[in-house]
DNA sequence: TCTGGGGTCCTAGGACCC
DNA sequence: TCTGGGGTCCTAGGACCC
């Protein structure tokens, strides 16, 4: 038996533990730039939807409700919260998103009391509430979960039953975009052949499937029949690529602005490559034009630099990075956005010592390691950005937006929640 | 005015090799 | 007239996910 537990709104879900006003109050939780809306309270869900641009909600409708910057430092902590207290009653649990996990149960757990047994301890424990499907495949726990949450009735857990007498009738009345892997394009496809709901597609030949889509559809016709198929890449496996981008507050040509943002999103990238222990061979650097404004002229370049030898160091891939952005640079257009991308990432010990690469001797690398992990060490005690590398002014006009920020109370003493007695 | 960010997997097609 | 065949590796782009 597979299980996919997963948390209610979970952003919002984590806003409201610490603050109990927006309990029953539609709120909803903006992306970076309090750019979209990404998540949203049940509240919220019938007047907005998913992805709406904070800018086209009605101004009577914003004075209802409660928008909120995100808080990823905060939402990230709730979430290693809630998958401790998972870990402890499932024997096996593979992490999947920040606020997802499938697990594996034994036969002969009484599987739905016990669901709901833990269910209640992760509320005791952390505050936020999770719905659990059970099925024999994960893409048949994901059609669970949706519906453990979707109907009340199942107080947020549901057993799908492949032999059970409205197994049919589910899946009749699930279209084909609500089950998990069927995006877009792949729906809009389905349905020009007739194929629009889940028992429909699971009726349809896996050859077929294959032959004219992918082995991808293949999986998801199986795993709808209760063949399970899809292995998953455990959520701790280091990256292969490493992505730092972010959008500009306020849209800019001007290259030291730009030079700037890609210096903080290299130090950014380059501690996450640390933090798996790996090293990069090259640096990718993008910009884009504002997509939306499609009167003004749009250019998308990027450019990858190889590094000379494969390095953790942030200042080697910052001197790369900077160099890449001088060759696409053009001063006609206005960015919006700019980013880079770490490739050919490798762990530390797979450094192979390579005739033609220029060896950097014992000593320096000893000391460029420990200059990078006091780097790091200051930065997670006294908060990122504390030590950073080159000039960074504190108001420039690149900056996020992120003006209805709470407090990250759960991984700072200075910001921790205060009682008055 | 204002429209997110970070990933993975798969496939087709080209380059290259013997 | 008629220009091999089979294999691997790499890359770009598409599609999907949360």
């Amino acid at each position: 038996m597979i299980g996919l537990i997963d948390c209610n709104n979970f952003y919002v879900s984590c806003e409201r533990v610490f603050n109990p006003k927006l309990e029953n109050h539609p709120v909803g939780i903006l992306s970076n730039n309090d750019g979209c809306v990404v998540a949203r309270s049940n509240e919220l869900k019938p007047f907005i939807p998913m992805g709406m641009p904070a800018f086209k909600i009605p101004s009577d409708l914003q004075e209802k409700i409660t928008l909120l910057s995100s808080n990823y430092e905060l939402y990230g902590d709730m979430s290693q919260r809630v998958f401790e207290t998972v870990q402890n009653y499932f024997y096996h649990v593979e992490l999947y998103s920040i606020d997802e996990a499938f697990i594996h149960l034994n036969g002969d757990q009484k599987t739905n009391n016990y669901c709901r047994y833990v269910q209640k301890i992760i509320k005791k424990n952390t505050g936020i509430p999770v719905s659990i499907g059970l099925s024999t495949t994960k893409t048949l726990a994901k059609i669970a979960n949706h519906i453990a949450k979707k109907d009340k009735k199942h107080e947020g857990v549901f057993c799908l039953d492949i032999h059970g007498p409205d197994f049919r009738h589910i899946l009749e009345n699930l279209p084909i975009s609500e089950i998990w892997g069927i995006g877009r394009r792949l729906n809009a496809k389905l349905i020009a052949m007739g194929i629009e709901n889940a028992w429909q597609l699971k009726n349809c030949s896996p050859k077929f499937m294959q032959q004219h889509f992918s082995v991808v559809l293949e999986r998801t016709v199986l795993e709808l029949r209760g063949i399970s198929c899809i292995e998953l890449t455990d959520f701790h496996t280091p990256k292969k690529n490493i992505v730092a981008s972010r959008s500009f507050g306020q849209s800019t040509n001007n290259l030291f602005d730009i030079e700037e943002a890609i210096r903080l999103h290299t130090c950014r990238a380059a501690e996450k490559l640390r933090k798996q222990h790996s090293i990069t061979h090259a640096v990718l650097v993008f910009l884009r034009t504002n997509r939306f404004h499609d009167q003004s002229l749009q250019y998308n370049p990027s450019f990858a630099i190889s590094m000379p030898y494969p390095t953790d160091d942030s200042r080697e891939i910052i001197r790369a990075a900077q160099k890449g952005l001088r060759k696409i640079f053009r001063a006609e257009y206005h960015y919006h956005k700019a980013g880079i991308m770490l490739l050919d990432i490798i762990h530390k010990n797979q450094r192979q010592l390579d005739f033609f690469t220029h060896i950097q001797n014992d000593q320096s690398i000893k000391r460029n390691n420990s200059l990078m992990q006091v780097i790091d060490r200051i930065n997670q005690q006294m908060g990122s950005h504390t030590i950073l590398i080159g000039g960074q002014r504190k108001k420039a006009r690149w900056h996020l937006k992120r003006e209805q920020l709470s407090q990250r109370y759960t991984t700072r003493w200075d910001e921790i929640l205060k009682l008055r007695i």
